[in-house]
DNA sequence: TCCCAGAAGGTTTTT
DNA sequence: CCTTCTGGGA
């Protein structure tokens, strides 16, 4: 792949290693104008952007030293588009890309210009964070919160502010008020109280994320000095499934960025909003249009799924939208017979072994591996997980919760946190030669946290002489995996102590949080030791621990952005289901995104002992109209 | 301490 | 909808 950091002629520019882009796409990727792109499933969303900054990079359309900034709802997602983005430019070029998280971007301002906020809404330097759910709610709007003026209101009208609504609609709900609120209904003079106490009761001000986002907006509003340095820097930004954005998050936005010359790029799919029950604004796309005079852009093209699937998706993409236009398959079908079934099981136990049966047939047929199929449920894996690890053990093949509980942090974040990686990768050199990726991960990680240049090469080969001792000392005091806690964890803590404490938390700074380092360190060496069972090596200890030989069972919800060849999703009935009546369109649009993970085939199973199917028709009626055959299996 | 009735939770992200 | 939690009373 060609990196040079030389600047590009627009006209010449091409995309970066892909074989091409469909039409709008590349609109989008050489616009100049703030658009938003509302694409389906497998349309290439993330490679869109990805593309996108190749280009204003490359071609000075996002000219230097101005930046772009790319926010996204979760870490992988920005890690994710980062990682393209290195991968398709010049390190010159990159290094002008920001990509995080819509919190970290939050924070960042807070921890930036948070003192320079008016007195009443600025935190302490050292506030700490918390996750407050609707339990630390009702115990402050029952206890904490006092007794109004008799000018707001009684004591009763403070009881009858429901607790689910209090930050959402109250404390959240909209933009801050400079001066406080003037003549305050009871809920915003509650509102109010709760904010005073978390900022300036107590030796620190304690504030959650959606309180950190509130505060970022205030903050840009009154600071015009900041509010321009980000104009300043930023030419332009990206937006990530932009279906899922809430007033918070638009609103900052908005602060921002409306009237700039700063050109914005939504990307998402409203067929797959399945946060507005967290906070997710209605319709986020026609309200930027309409504030920021966006054009919608569709994209048609799917490189995800099958033809045969991509028909079947369609069907259910008009129940959500009956304006949705048919998408393009651009992958080849691989598979004999039924592309999607319903499998009808009379009891759970028989479903269990039915289904290890037919994914240990299929990774046969079809060559796959078991990372290869996803078994999906609605909600509570946990309760699957009794009776299908079992089953799917007896087949041959594990079978992992990825939402089960390690200690205190589920398994899917503590597998994704840097913290556990870099264990894993210097774990990983003591029993492999010294090259390949698991060196490079290492030594990529070690230059970021001891600050190394990247052209200092002395420095570089000195590190990398300091991690081959270190890896050798680990191989001849650890020859194998833990046995017991005591010893993971002292492998564990001895693998921090080479990373350095200090350094890990200057470059990742949620380690310097509360007891959130601690909690990693326990749940990784609770997980080490958990893989090292049954006396096995470290390679297998160490494959256990990343579970690549396990297949995941999740819920829909973490499926999210992830595709398999094969869908198999558990409990297709109105228990699993029960929300379904409170909103039809979200829970379709679960449906659809479980649906729509697949490249290949769909497995729905029911099985009348967990309940009926009659409250959830619609989604049977659905697959019936798209031909989808059900089976009864014995 | 136990029992029962009624309420709450479930689907989630984030340093 | 079904399961789990909570609080009041015995």
């Amino acid at each position: 792949m060609a990196m040079s950091s030389r600047r590009v002629h627009p006209e010449d520019w091409k995309p970066v290693g892909v074989n091409a882009l469909e039409t709008n796409a590349l609109e989008v990727v050489r616009s100049t104008e703030n658009r938003s792109v509302i694409a389906g499933p497998g349309a290439g969303k993330t490679e869109l952007l990805a593309q996108r900054a190749a280009y204003l990079l490359q071609t000075g359309a996002s000219p230097a030293p101005r930046r772009i900034l790319a926010i996204s709802f979760k870490r992988d997602a920005a890690t994710n588009l980062a990682t393209r983005v290195r991968q398709r430019c010049h390190r010159d070029h990159a290094e002008r890309f920001d990509s995080m998280t819509f919190d970290a971007f939050a924070k960042g301002l807070i921890d930036r210009f948070g003192q320079a906020l008016p007195e009443r809404w600025r935190p302490r330097p050292d506030y700490e964070i918390i996750f407050p759910g609707d339990r630390d709610y009702r115990e402050f709007l029952s206890r904490q919160v006092g007794v109004p003026p008799a000018s707001v209101g009684t004591h009763a009208d403070i009881q009858a502010i429901s607790v689910k609504a209090f930050e959402r609609r109250h404390l959240v709900g909209s933009p801050l008020p400079v001066d406080d609120w003037q003549h305050p209904t009871p809920a915003q003079w509650a509102a109010s109280r709760f904010w005073q106490i978390s900022l300036h009761d107590g030796k620190k001000s304690v504030l959650s994320f959606p309180m950190i986002g509130r505060l970022a907006e205030i903050l840009l509003r009154v600071n015009p000095m900041a509010t321009h340095a980000l104009r300043l820097t930023y030419s332009h930004l990206f937006m990530d499934e932009f279906q899922d954005t809430t007033h918070i998050q638009y609103d900052l936005v908005r602060t921002v960025f409306l009237g700039t010359d700063t050109v914005i790029t939504a990307v998402g799919d409203n067929k797959q909003q399945i946060m507005r029950w967290a906070m997710a604004m209605d319709d986020p796309f026609t309200a930027f249009e309409g504030d920021f005079r966006a054009t919608r852009t569709p994209l048609y093209n799917n490189y995800r799924s099958s033809k045969e699937l991509v028909r079947i998706q369609h069907v259910l993409a008009q129940a959500l939208d009956a304006r949705a236009v048919a998408p393009v398959s651009m992958t080849a079908g691989s598979i004999a017979g039924d592309s999607c079934l319903i499998l009808n099981f009379s009891t759970p136990e028989i479903e269990a072994r039915r289904l290890a049966d037919f994914v240990v047939g299929e990774m046969k047929t079809h060559a796959l591996g078991p990372r290869d199929f996803v078994l999906l449920v609605r909600q509570k894996a946990s309760n699957y997980a009794g009776v299908l690890e079992p089953a799917f053990l007896a087949a041959g093949i594990s079978l992992r919760n990825e939402a089960g509980m390690i200690g205190s942090i589920i398994l899917q974040d503590l597998l994704v946190e840097d913290l556990s990686q870099l264990i894993v990768a210097v774990l990983r050199l003591t029993i492999t030669a010294r090259a390949g990726r698991h060196w490079t991960r290492c030594m990529e990680a070690l230059i970021a946290l001891r600050g190394v240049a990247p052209d200092d090469e002395v420095a570089q080969a000195r590190l990398s002489q300091e991690l081959d001792a270190y890896v050798r000392k680990l191989s001849v005091s650890h020859p194998n995996p833990p046995r017991s806690k005591a010893v993971s964890r002292s492998i564990v803590d001895d693998i921090l102590k080479f990373i350095g404490r200090e350094k890990l938390i200057v470059v990742h700074p949620a380690y310097g949080q509360g007891d959130w380092l601690e909690k990693v360190l326990d749940s990784a060496a609770e997980h080490l030791l958990a893989s090292s069972v049954d006396d096995v090596q470290w390679p297998s200890a160490l494959d256990g621990y990343e579970g690549i030989h396990a297949i995941p069972l999740m819920t829909i919800h973490k499926s999210k952005g992830l595709e398999y060849h094969s869908v198999v999703f558990i409990g297709l009935d109105d228990g699993a289901w029960w929300s379904f009546s409170n909103d039809q369109i979200e829970a379709t649009a679960g449906f659809f995104v479980a649906f729509t993970r697949a490249k290949q085939r769909v497995v729905f199973t029911y099985c009348a002992q967990r309940g009926t199917r009659t409250k959830i028709a619609t989604l049977y009626q659905l697959l019936k109209t798209a031909g989808v055959n059900s089976v009864n299996v014995a």
